[in-house]
DNA sequence: TAACTATAACGTCAGTCAAG
DNA sequence: CTTGACTGACGTTATAGTTA
């Protein structure tokens, strides 16, 4: 099944907003890991099925623990996106009020006096 | 006050994509 | 091809507001 990839993602997943509004890019290498993460023995040093059990569960649960972290980036990431065009269409309905105004006041001074 | 509803935040899975 | 990051979808949980 395909998913459909967002609208407002780019190809490298950034979310943007077009205009005047900024553009995210925060998308940073996560280099960090979380506090209480020990890292693998060498695969080369795992060698009864209990330790590739062991391994694999680890694995799993780091993987888990990154995911969860990911999600919750990706949350805030959105979040702010949505706020950032909430704001934009709160600018545009003024601009767009304004822009009526103007053209009916021109239109006004324009159109020939019936009397 | 208990039961219900709406909403937000979360964790996980599965899929996509880019980099190596 | 493999791997890691990202994100949509889904189910769960917590919390606030509403109603009988």
């Amino acid at each position: 099944m395909a998913v459909p990839t967002s609208i407002y993602q780019t190809s490298t997943g950034q979310y943007t907003a077009t205009g005047d509004m900024p553009t995210y890019q925060i998308r940073a290498p996560t280099t960090a890991l979380p506090q209480g993460v020990v890292m693998a023995a060498s695969p080369g040093s795992l060698h009864s099925p209990q330790q590739l059990a062991e391994e694999a569960t680890r694995k799993r649960e780091l993987r888990l623990m990154k995911n969860r972290e990911a999600a919750k980036e990706c949350r805030r990431r959105k979040k702010e996106y949505v706020k950032c065009l909430e704001s934009r269409v709160a600018v545009l309905e003024v601009q767009n009020k304004k822009l009526i105004e103007e053209l009916e006041t021109l239109k006004d001074i324009c159109s020939p006096k019936t009397d």
